[in-house]
DNA sequence: AGTAATTATAAGAATCATTATCATATGCAT
DNA sequence: ATGCATATGATAATGATTCTTATAATTACT
């Protein structure tokens, strides 16, 4: 199932890319940074350079199974690419992140768009702020 | 009126901050990014660093008198604070940048902070695609 | 299956944006 | 004016990511 998907995206299927596949289907493994992942695959006993980890995850957004998103804090993150549009919310103190998808505000922008003569490729929309637990929700 | 600003922000009134404050407020000068600012002051005859640039954007920042923002393509660009919050849609083809506000999503953006026991402390919203210059909108 | 041709890999160097260091210069209260 | 705290500019350092290159692995072709 991994590997016809390497394929059909033109990938040849090697050990780092279903390696890395792998780990990003794991269900508590979303929004992962590069390096998190390589240092998991690492203390998992896998051969792998960051190097690689990165120019994977290239490979994969460009070929949608991946996405790619740019919260605070420098690093990117990326998650299994699993076919919902969703945006996120943030939780700056641990970092919990929250996804959601609204079709009010998808609508709106979409208006708000044609009324500026823009035609929307993608959008990029993050809350940040403090979430629910008990040690983030004091100050 | 520049200099209260900066006093009242509890910062010494010094040439390069009159100057970066002075280039910010020219009415075309929304949205540029440290060098932009560095090289046109350069351009401009004066003599400032590119460290003392980024110093005191951060420091206009922690003081409210600009906003930071970051667009795709790495370097953050920097606005006049001028009162009134906005998003912002980016054409990725000429850079072109429109400012927006729209109640209706900012209320959803509270009402699904709200639903998720989130408390939101700020947010990004940035809409990319192709805005309506002829040479934008084919492809 | 066996080998050639192609493509991917790991390691480290290079790059880009940004921040830290530090010696010198400047603004400001006295 | 003068002294001192703070700011500056040049450069080095940093962190994230990408490039380079020699080697290794995968696929295509017999």
């Amino acid at each position: 199932m991994e590997t016809a998907d390497l394929k059909k995206a033109g990938l040849k299927v090697t050990l780092p890319r279903m390696k890395i596949l792998e780990f990003l289907e794991v269900g508590n493994h979303r929004h992962q940074t590069a390096e998190d992942i390589y240092k998991a695959l690492l203390d998992a006993g896998e051969e792998i350079g960051l190097a690689t980890v990165y120019r994977v995850l290239t490979q994969f957004e460009t070929a949608g199974l991946v996405n790619r998103h740019h919260f605070e804090g420098g690093q990117a993150v990326f998650e299994l690419n699993q076919g919902g549009h969703h945006d996120h919310m943030v939780c700056v103190k641990c970092g919990r992140v929250v996804e959601f998808m609204d079709q009010v505000i998808e609508d709106r922008q979409k208006q708000i768009a044609r009324d500026n003569g823009f035609e929307i490729t993608e959008h990029s929309l993050i809350l940040y702020g403090h979430c629910s637990s008990p040690e983030c929700k004091k100050s």
